[in-house]
DNA sequence: CGGATAGTTGACAGGAGTCAAGGTATGTGG
DNA sequence: CCACATACCTTGACTCCTGTCAACTATCCG
């Protein structure tokens, strides 16, 4: 659970850190990037890096300054903020082509901490790259917005989904949406361990445990590897979830 | 509860409408054009209109095509959608300078549902007038990032704090939260109706109705006026949300 | 003065947290 | 390859929190 940085640094170190290659990206049509052409980029984004992390690793803390935002080339993450009893709670879950700080960046410090929930393959752009690209180009500013617009629509659905309602609903919609955050298929969903989702639905461990047993019970989830699970179609009809557990 | 509103009106009805005066407009510096210069709004800003709004009006409905975005200079709008089982659920909570359907403006219909909760003071901005300005002004834009960064902050401070643990502290919590929203002093907080504290919270009003009853009998709550009352500071130590019901 | 809507309270039942014990994985070193 | 340590997961028993149902009261309007 603990995960490991070296405190010395002032930000998280990349493994195999090279310069990034941003106009070929692969998710370049989805990350910060995707307005300015390739000229422009190959021109200008020196300064952004591209490493890999190994899970667990702490890629930034709450209250650290604020110098990178990060975008997440493959993998999964996790902001991790607390709630009122200063327990570890999950704000939110981010995967592929996500902007990872975003919200930070004119704060001064991070808001939240980020934990690499897989290993990571991410670009760090410094805050002054991004500034300084922002002045003089809108485009940038719209891919922005679209980020931020992203973020409107999780939250939405996170408050709406996960933290209402009993949790025989809760857990079967946690496990869709975790699905479709890593883009795994619902043949192979590969879930993180249970304290992380108890911390994203905010319920104990062991109830989560019930939970997922009683899915298992039911034939509608089967572990088909190692933190990886096979799940029913009807475990849940989207957008629209209906107790699978029947209580 | 149910509130009205001209079905044949494609968009809400003001009351006193007129053309917005955005040059002297006490919020300017909170709201969106905050950016753009006083020659600029003056020539520009003739298709925004401003009027005022009943209690209980409906601003838009989700799903209606999203033609407009609003600015509230005054009162406090909800947004509505619905949990996993259909029931309202309160997304968030706006108070004055908030920019409302923004988050709508170009998915074509509102994401969900705006409900006047007191009498109001809002200014239309249609959807066009919006996008000319955008394209041509990156201060604009701006602007809107500063929105959607605001917008984070209060989701996750909602996710964080209202969605998790015991009654006990999120009673407490949300109190807290409607003073500042609202702009209230703690000595006169003017709370919403249950039901509508209890569609935060998600829980039922009865539930709600007991906390309530706890702290006024503990003499931190009192009622000093029809919907308005009296917290005590010590009812929450900001950031960390204390048990002041002991239980 | 009714009639409606909103809020309160009690009794009860079911959901969910907590504590404690035991089981299963994963990794390390011999 | 095995033994062991550690972390993670599971299960049961118990208690407490919270939703539901129902009756009652308060408040607001016309």
């Amino acid at each position: 659970m603990a995960a490991s940085r070296d405190p010395s640094s002032p930000c998280v170190t990349f493994l195999k850190e090279r310069e990034s290659d941003c106009v070929h990206c692969a998710i370049r049509a989805s990350a910060l990037f995707a307005e300015l052409d390739a000229a422009e980029l190959d021109q200008r984004l020196k300064a952004i890096h591209n490493g890999l992390v190994r899970s667990n690793t702490i890629i930034y803390s709450k209250g650290d300054p604020a110098e990178a935002v990060f975008t997440l080339r493959n993998g999964v993450v996790k902001l991790v903020g607390a709630d009122a009893d200063d327990a570890p709670r999950i704000l939110r879950i981010l995967g592929r082509g996500a902007a990872i700080g975003l919200e930070s960046i004119d704060g001064g410090t991070y808001a939240h901490t980020a934990v690499a929930m897989r290993d990571l393959n991410l670009c760090r752009i410094p805050k002054s790259a991004l500034l300084s690209l922002g002045g003089q180009h809108p485009g940038l500013l719209t891919g922005l917005a679209t980020k931020w617009r992203e973020h409107a629509y999780w939250s939405e659905r996170w408050i709406g989904t996960l933290c209402t309602g009993k949790q025989s609903t809760r857990v079967p919609a946690l496990i869709c949406l975790l699905a479709e955050i890593s883009g795994d298929p619902l043949s192979a969903v590969r879930l993180p361990r249970s304290s992380d989702m108890a911390d994203v639905l905010g319920c104990s461990v062991e109830g989560l445990s019930r939970r997922m047993a009683k899915l298992k019970r039911k034939g509608l989830l089967r572990r088909v590897a190692p933190w990886t699970y096979s799940c029913a179609p009807e475990l849940l009809t989207w957008g629209r979830v209906v107790d699978p557990l029947g209580e």
